[in-house]
DNA sequence: TATTTTGTTCGTCGACAACGAACGCATATG
DNA sequence: CATATGCGTTCGTTGTCGACGAACAAAATA
């Protein structure tokens, strides 16, 4: 559970990692840079690369190592392993079309929420919310829909692992204020994000409950505070939202 | 280049992959049935496990190792690397409304084709053909279509590393017959796929040219022969396409 | 032509990946 | 209720190979 100096072994599982993550990161790399990012002695990291390209995770592309295809294989696999998120997929595109905003379907992973599905709408903003990044489940409208209906003990630990950190001015900053939120959010069905995580982006989220009384994840849609905020809409939203919800918990059981 | 037993080293990460790819292939595994199929001590698969799963790319989800969501990030990741990419995923989307057939974007990797994206009209036919996906140069419509446009050398060295593997009684099975298809692709300007892979499923493709005179990558259109082959669908096809991948490559070039 | 900076190859060494055996914990089977 | 079988896990030991530094090659810069 501890990030560093784990038990025993696998150094080199980490440090195979640490290399793909840094080329994600940088957006490819050339071999001497990512020695020196990652402080290991320039063979060390040839030979990694080498293995990786002979594998065929890595190419080189014009004098820079590169992430290979091979890895849209495993992301596109992770994507459609569980049912629920294939099925969840059409849902968030008419959730799009029909309010013309970004929406998206999460669910939760090492207690972060994951982008399963997003989709940008008509009149959609802009914002770093690609497929497969993570957010924390407690400053996210779909995050904490699914962490409403978690066991506390779980929310605990949540919370126990990743903190309270704080992205605006209105991201809960004491557990208080969070556990009131969510008993809100259990009640009324649905949560809301009031420019939590990005200043004036407004969401609203609704959970996805498995057969088994668990969330799977979660739809929300996202947009810019004044649009969210006109009650119309608001209520004309969360309607979809919980409809769209119920359908794929249909889906999910029976089909 | 040559797969088994290769050059210094590396062992660790290629176990490290194995599993990876094992628990891809295998829908998830149990532990013992790993070290079973790869051949490993249980420990150590135990100790590869568990690093897997501190890195966060691995789960257990009720007994059994799956792999997580981390991927997806990875995935999504190396899907948006190229402009090209992005580009061309509005294009088969409406590639696949327009026609009501399957449509799809690839590209080549390490001499083979791989999906970049792809979507389903409403008539489409049902196959696996995942995003990510692989496929041989030489048996598919945007395998030509790319193939056709490489220098001979690279052709060459294609058929070298890859072979022609037969798929069906069409599949290309000489370099004489395979070159003039290639031939009369560069010369019309598209390609086609008739039941060369799948026994009843035709295809046309047409190349994405880079601004260096290489393709980087093709739109193709698949659907059951009949439908395919009639005439007036046939040539609406290949305009719409040849279409697509002109503006596509003015996108590529200028914006 | 020198000089710097890149990627690559190679010999050496100590850490650690891989092993086998033993343990704990379930769920079957008598 | 014992007994047995299967699973995942822990642990000591060993030989391999991951990591290093230095030397080389190749390309870019001066």
């Amino acid at each position: 559970m501890s990030n560093p100096a784990d038990s025993r072994s696998v150094k080199s599982t980490r440090t195979t990692f640490r290399l793909i993550e840094a080329l994600e990161a940088n957006d490819g790399a050339r071999l001497t840079d990512l020695a020196d990012e990652l402080g290991l002695a320039k063979s060390t990291v040839h030979q990694q690369l080498s293995a990786l390209v002979d594998l065929g995770y890595v190419l080189k592309e014009d004098g820079q190592y590169q992430l290979g295809l091979k890895f849209l294989d495993l992301g596109a696999y992770v994507r459609t392993r569980k049912r629920a998120y294939n099925l969840a997929e059409p849902h968030v595109e008419q959730l799009a079309t029909e309010t013309g905003e970004r929406a998206q379907f999460m669910t939760e992973e090492h207690g972060q929420a994951v982008y399963v599905h997003t989709k940008q709408g008509e009149h959609a903003v802009k914002a770093d919310r690609r497929v497969g990044k993570r957010r924390y489940l407690h400053s996210s409208a779909g995050g904490k829909a699914i962490l409403a209906h978690f066991p506390e003990a779980r929310i605990e630990a949540v919370i126990d692992r990743w903190g309270l950190p704080q992205e605006t001015d209105n991201t809960h900053a004491t557990r208080e204020s969070l556990f009131e939120d969510l008993e809100a959010i259990r009640e009324r069905g649905y949560s809301m994000n009031k420019a939590e995580s990005i200043s004036g982006l407004w969401s609203v989220g609704v959970p996805v409950m498995g057969p088994e009384g668990t969330p799977v994840g979660s739809f929300s849609v996202s947009g810019p505070r004044h649009r969210m905020k006109a009650e119309q809409f608001h209520e004309e939203t969360v309607d979809l939202l919980l409809g769209t919800a119920n359908e794929l918990e249909l889906n999910i059981e029976y089909s």
